[in-house]
DNA sequence: CTAGGGTTAG
């Protein structure tokens, strides 16, 4: 037993002076002095939680030759991984003659919670190779391990293990499991998983919900909840509701949103940090960015999290410098900020045109706040870069960024779609080759650099992209736009005037275009080029189109008081939010924009920045 | 003694 090696008390004296040193007296010592047994040991560590205290215990325990004593030990592995001090509990763990089960998964778990999920695994395969056997705790922590890594293989390969442990009927077990299937994209298998459970409870349902709110399936999500509510077995809590108001979000389902909003004050959890984000966050993307101002203004003690929903919030509607006062109000108020709160910064100063403060606020990164900057935040200034014009920057930026295959294609379809609206044709050529490269956004790729060739004029190379599609057959998914009008949703498809209403909706169109210029607007809502090369084209030219015509075809359906949701391919930027909220004043209806497809569909049609810039 | 769920971005 390495014994001595134990930080804090190797040196100490009082080590050498053997049972008798026991008897404390209160004078010399400030901590609980009675330790006689075991049990005294126990209840001691259960309840510290100071450093110093736990190595004086440790020593103590040492010299009762009680640190040979399993369980005894576990409980100081415990404390050490409460402590988060993940170097003594496992030096501690490597010193103990026989660990069990619970030892394993102590120190398991302790990875897992100070994000070393990868060393939680190791120490799982470690314990297989010897005759300790895992139980359901073992394995619901190594799976949780394998959802904070999103490790699918590893993921499936421990479902296996639990299956022939027999643990696949442990309620908590398929728990995590679902959970990890869910972070792990894998909707389908996470259902599978929670279709098979006999006995299912809040937090077993909260993993599906948030399983489907996550992989953009939030009807899926909203119908979960529904069914969950209705089983009225136990009530929803402050996890369950905060996925709820993410998949509302996700949908633009401000009615829903502000039920479920209900639901939280009902149930006492309008205090919950995070319940107030996911409601700053689902209100901004609703269009209702009042709302997100003053739900965020009423949480008392905001931390990172909430701010960092507002910074983004304030961000998606072009309000970048009040994204910069409230970070900056963050930075006085010594809350500090994460990784995520820079995507946000980056991303306001990218939507109003901040780009030298966006530059700077990269280069802080590192040296005030001590967050290296990682791919997300350089595909962020890429595309800041990039949206002004500033495309040779953006490309050299954009080669020296080391990314892994899906930031790369994040990466380079922004690249892509920048140099498309600038018509710097032989960098989206380069961008689209590496995206094709990538197997990723293959078709995205073929289409928007066959746009920008037709753009820049260069009829034969787009001409020759549309061939080289059919004939490897690379087919462009097109894209929709609905509108839920009440129960019902209306689905367009880009480009399609053809619908049994199509020139009221157009000369509707043309009318509220008139009625925006008197204000001073000066975009278009018809007339968007056409670029037709083939069919599929017009769909990555017209995006917006479709969002017009839903537009119009809700003005001419829907009575006075109803609210209109429009969704899809629009980022908000300030002069679209303008042109929203006119004709939100126009119509007097509620208009609630939102972007379904998660890839580059910046700035199309009316959506365009350089014109506010 | 040890276990499961929530927010923010692209």
């Amino acid at each position: 037993m390495g014994l001595l090696s134990c930080p804090g008390f190797s040196s100490k004296p009082s080590l050498k002076l053997g049972l008798k040193a026991i008897s404390f007296t209160p004078k010399n010592c400030s901590f609980p002095y009675f330790f006689h047994t075991r049990t005294h040991f126990i209840q001691t560590l259960q309840s510290c939680n100071d450093y110093v205290f736990a190595t004086l215990t440790h020593a103590k325990i040492l010299k009762h030759g009680l640190l040979n004593d399993t369980f005894t030990a576990n409980h100081l592995i415990n404390c050490y991984v409460r402590l988060q001090k993940a170097g003594q509990a496992y030096q501690l763990f490597d010193e103990m003659p026989e660990p069990n089960v619970v030892s394993y998964t102590s120190l398991m778990s302790g990875y897992v919670n100070m994000g070393k999920s990868q060393i939680c695994l190791w120490v799982f395969r470690e314990m297989r190779k010897g005759t300790v056997l895992p139980n359901e705790f073992t394995f619901a922590t190594a799976v949780n391990a394998c959802s904070m890594l999103a490790d699918l293989k590893t993921g499936k390969q421990i479902h296996a293990h639990v299956q022939s442990f027999g643990f696949q009927c442990n309620l908590v077990v398929c728990s995590s499991l679902v959970d990890m299937y869910g972070k792990c994209n894998e909707v389908g298998l996470a259902r599978r998983v929670f279709e098979s459970m006999e006995c299912k409870n809040v937090v077993s349902w909260t993993s599906m919900i948030t399983a489907c709110a996550q992989n953009g399936r939030g009807d899926e999500a909203l119908g979960l909840f529904r069914e969950f509510n209705w089983l009225a077995w136990e009530y929803p809590n402050q996890f369950m509701l905060a996925s709820v108001i993410t998949a509302c979000a996700n949908l633009g389902k401000l009615v829903s949103g502000k039920v479920t909003h209900g639901a939280v004050i009902r149930h006492g959890h309008d205090s919950n940090d995070v319940v107030a984000s996911a409601l700053v966050d689902m209100y901004a993307k609703c269009g209702c960015i009042l709302y997100s101002d003053r739900l965020f203004r009423r949480v008392p003690n905001p931390s990172v999290i909430p701010y960092t929903s507002m910074i983004v919030a304030a961000g998606k509607h072009g309000l970048g410098k009040l994204s910069l006062e409230l970070f900056e109000e963050m930075i006085a108020r010594r809350i500090k900020p994460n990784g995520v709160t820079f995507v946000g910064v980056l991303h306001a100063c990218s939507h109003s045109g901040l780009v030298d403060e966006g530059l700077e606020y990269l280069n802080s990164m590192s040296r005030k706040h001590g967050i290296v900057p990682e791919a997300k935040h350089y595909i962020c200034v890429v595309d800041m870069l990039g949206r002004t014009g500033r495309l040779d920057e953006a490309y050299q930026l954009a080669k020296s960024t080391e990314v892994n295959n899906d930031e790369g294609a994040v990466l380079w379809g922004t690249l892509l779609s920048a140099s498309r609206l600038h018509g710097r044709v032989e960098i989206a050529a380069e961008a689209s080759k590496r995206l094709i490269e990538s197997n990723q956004q293959v078709a995205l790729a073929y289409v928007t650099l066959s746009n920008a060739y037709a753009l820049a004029g260069q009829w034969e190379n787009a001409q020759s992209l549309r061939t080289d599609m059919k004939r490897t057959g690379v087919y462009k998914e097109p894209g929709c736009s609905w509108v839920e009008i009440k129960d019902s949703t209306y689905v367009f498809h880009a480009g399609d005037v053809s619908g049994e209403r199509g020139s009221d909706i157009l000369s509707l169109l043309r009318e509220l275009e008139g009625k925006m210029k008197e204000r001073g607007y000066i975009g278009r809502l018809t007339g968007l080029v056409f670029i037709d090369v083939e069919e599929e084209a017009k769909e990555e030219m017209v995006g917006l189109h479709s969002e017009k015509l839903a537009l119009a075809f809700g003005l001419i359906n829907i009575p006075k008081g109803v609210t209109i949701r429009i969704m899809k391919n629009l980022r908000m930027c300030r002069d679209c939010h303008e042109a929203f909220k006119w004709i939100s004043e126009i119509t007097e209806r509620d208009i609630v924009v939102r972007d379904v497809n998660r890839f580059h569909h910046f700035d199309k049609g009316l959506c365009t920045c350089r014109d506010f810039w």
